[in-house]
DNA sequence: TCTGGGGTCCTAGGACCC
DNA sequence: TCTGGGGTCCTAGGACCC
């Protein structure tokens, strides 16, 4: 067994002063949702959703309230669920609104239903952005260093942090959170304990404004009566197998042989799931990473045909690509892997990519290989979604020696060529 | 009336090379 | 010519997360 950095850096019970591991995990609570209270409190206590509605009504809420003082805006003025139709789902639900069985993810005309009464209020990325930055300078301001994992969560290693140590982490994790609250009136939850895998399950204990501390001998306690699922990394299809052999808690995933874990759920997984059912988990903080692809979808508000609405759909996809494109190049990244991803009426989707030889950020050029990937799917079925995908990025400044302008001519596959249903091909 | 828009990582097969 | 193994890259799909 090989002992990495974790264990040189913190020997057990070697020296006097050893820190022993606490490692944070730091969640906002009801983000989106808490961010839009700030701006209108007289929403506070009210059932509010925040959804990914697209529709004109909603794209002009803004406006409408751009002039004003927020927090003057009578009730009234806001967008109720009730009757809402189209598509688009919650992002977040203020606690008012969870009550009523509402949450993440569920449709806005399901949502509708439940609670129609709820104020819908669109999305709004870049004031959250705003908060986001914001959140994480107080975290590393106090402990720098921080993990980011969303908009809304990080990994704080407290462990060499002063005071980081102090009950378990608690004084510190108060500091934070007192901060945070402080300067930007948001409250988050916090769980410290020896691992990120117990961190973040810990930080979900005592939901909103809480904070849990988790220690080893906690194992037993805290963690084994949890549900399986609660498991960062376990997701509604391996809860179901677990389920399916009889195994609902952490603790019965804990009983399990090593070998017969990964008998059900190969080499990797099954050790994994044995390592983290007896709270195990070496990894390290991470403070920075590089991105893998960079990418943009879009789901139509209806469900868009190769054939009838070509030119809709042809317009869609060349924005998708030239978004990719500046973003690409706004981040300063260039790729050669270009990839298209569908998702048809029926929900099922598929993928398509293409390596070349050159790294490119051009929207031209993706559009011209991405077109090149759609002309290998046959599209008699109705589209519901598009998007456009770049991937093995490169910093583009490093592309300095590749030169964009040369994408090269794909040569067109034995499936495209024989291909007798309708396909893109005629259309892009 | 189902199910957004970003991402990451893993698996598995085939091509190709040594 | 056959047998065998390992490594890497590419592609497609799928699980999962925020």
């Amino acid at each position: 067994m090989t002992c990495g950095n974790t264990c040189s850096r913190y020997p057990h019970g070697m020296s006097a002063k050893s820190a022993i591991r606490r490692i944070a995990h730091l969640d906002m609570d009801a983000f989106y949702a808490s961010v839009e209270l700030l701006r209108y409190p007289q929403l506070s206590g009210l059932p509010v959703v925040i959804g990914g509605a697209r529709r004109p009504q909603d794209e002009t809420l803004r406006q409408t309230h751009a002039h004003q003082a927020l927090a003057r805006i009578p009730l009234e003025a806001f967008p109720r669920l009730q009757g809402y139709s189209g598509r688009g789902v919650i992002t977040t639900a203020t606690y008012a609104a969870r009550q009523f069985g509402v949450g993440s993810a569920m449709g806005l005309m399901k949502a509708a239903k439940l609670c129609p009464q709820a104020i819908l209020l669109p999305v709004d990325f870049a004031e959250y952005r705003k908060y986001s930055r914001a959140f994480k300078a107080i975290v590393t301001d106090i402990a720098p260093l921080m993990e980011d994992r969303g908009v809304d969560e990080v990994y704080i290693d407290f462990t060499e942090v002063p005071g980081g140590q102090r009950e378990g982490g608690r004084v510190l994790a108060r500091l934070i959170q007192k901060a945070i609250f402080d300067q930007t009136g948001l409250t988050c939850s916090v769980g410290v304990a020896p691992n990120k895998l117990l961190a973040k399950m810990a930080s979900e204990f005592n939901k909103p404004n809480g904070i849990a501390i988790v220690f080893e001998d906690d194992l037993i306690g805290k963690i084994w009566p949890l549900a399986c699922r609660k498991i960062n990394g376990i997701g509604p299809k391996s809860d179901e197998k677990l389920k399916s052999l009889g195994i609902v808690t952490i603790a019965q995933l804990a009983e399990q042989e090593l070998q017969w874990l990964i008998e059900h759920f190969g080499q990797k997984t099954g050790a994994w799931m044995f390592a983290a059912a007896h709270g195990r988990d070496d990894r390290p903080v991470v403070l920075e990473s590089e991105p893998v692809s960079i990418s943009r979808e879009t789901t139509f508000e209806r469900d868009l045909h190769a054939v009838r609405d070509k030119a809709e759909l042809g317009a869609i996809f060349t924005r998708l690509c030239e978004q990719v494109a500046g973003d690409l190049q706004r981040q300063g990244y260039a790729g050669k892997t270009i990839g298209i991803k569908l998702r048809f009426d029926d929900f099922k989707g598929v993928t398509r990519d293409q390596t070349v030889e050159h790294y490119t950020a051009d929207a031209k050029t993706i559009r011209g290989i991405a077109g090149q990937c759609l002309k290998r799917v046959p599209l008699s079925q109705r589209l519901r979604l598009l998007g456009v995908r770049v991937a093995s990025l490169v910093k583009s400044d490093s592309t300095d020696k590749f030169k964009e302008n040369s994408p090269p001519a794909p040569v067109a596959t034995a499936q495209a060529a024989t291909d007798s249903i309708v396909t893109t091909s005629q259309l892009f």
